[in-house]
DNA sequence: CTCATATATCGAAGTTCGTCGAACGACGAT
DNA sequence: ATCGTCGTTCGACGAACTTCGATATATGAG
């Protein structure tokens, strides 16, 4: 380990960030990295998702050019890679703005695809 | 077909429209949209992807509260729904801004993940 | 009614994703 | 040298995505 690999940011596209973006878990790694500040990856740690695919996602992120890892001793410490901002301008800001969720959406539910189907 | 299914907007999180922006073809597409027209389906045809293809990728875009679809008689338009701004104000705007593709990399490439390995 | 056209949907194949537990690797402490 | 801790990587699995060709559906034209 202590040394992981992360991207040129000339080399990442769009559609890869947006990727990265789009689950739930990164995305709220991602908000609590917009601080600015660097975060120990334990603090990430949940009981909700095994370590593994925790660093599966962080991974995803790091891939994709958002984050940056490094390692003090036998921990790493998560930031946001400041030339993201250079490369992507204003991109994260737009989607930190956000509600992340459906903002309480009625109790049981209401849209979706319309099932199988209506009528055939 | 003649009335496809359209999300509510309320129901829509951002972790599905940033997935759904994560693909370059339907990048492309919201790309073309973004001149706030209407485009027959048509118009996105390429030798590149089947028929049927063009249909999921429209698809995704529909269900993700992107953009709206409308017929008339035997063909159909395609437009982006105003509704989204209100729902994401400045996503598409920001997104859209960004180019798209790494700023033409290096003749054969560069950066990678490690390729399988460095050293093991 | 039948045909042609434009598009959606289905089913299959291959790929990627999200998740887990198990195994591995790096480093500090003992 | 051994152990414990923290985090990564591996192997597996089902779910979801991308793609295709084939089939189904709606509608205008003949």
């Amino acid at each position: 380990m202590r040394q992981l690999w992360h991207p040129e940011l000339d080399q990442v596209s769009l559609a890869r960030v947006l990727t990265a973006l789009g689950d739930p878990v990164r995305l709220a790694i991602i908000r609590t990295l917009a601080d600015g500040e660097e975060h120990t990856r334990s603090d990430f740690d949940s009981n909700e998702l095994a370590q593994s695919t925790l660093s599966h996602h962080v991974k995803m992120l790091r891939e994709a050019g958002l984050t940056r890892t490094r390692w003090e001793s036998v921990r790493c410490f998560l930031s946001l890679r400041p030339e993201f901002e250079d490369r992507f301008p204003g991109l994260l800001t737009a989607i930190l703005d956000q509600a992340a969720d459906p903002p309480a959406g009625p109790p049981v539910s209401a849209s979706r695809p319309p099932l199988p189907r209506p009528v055939r």
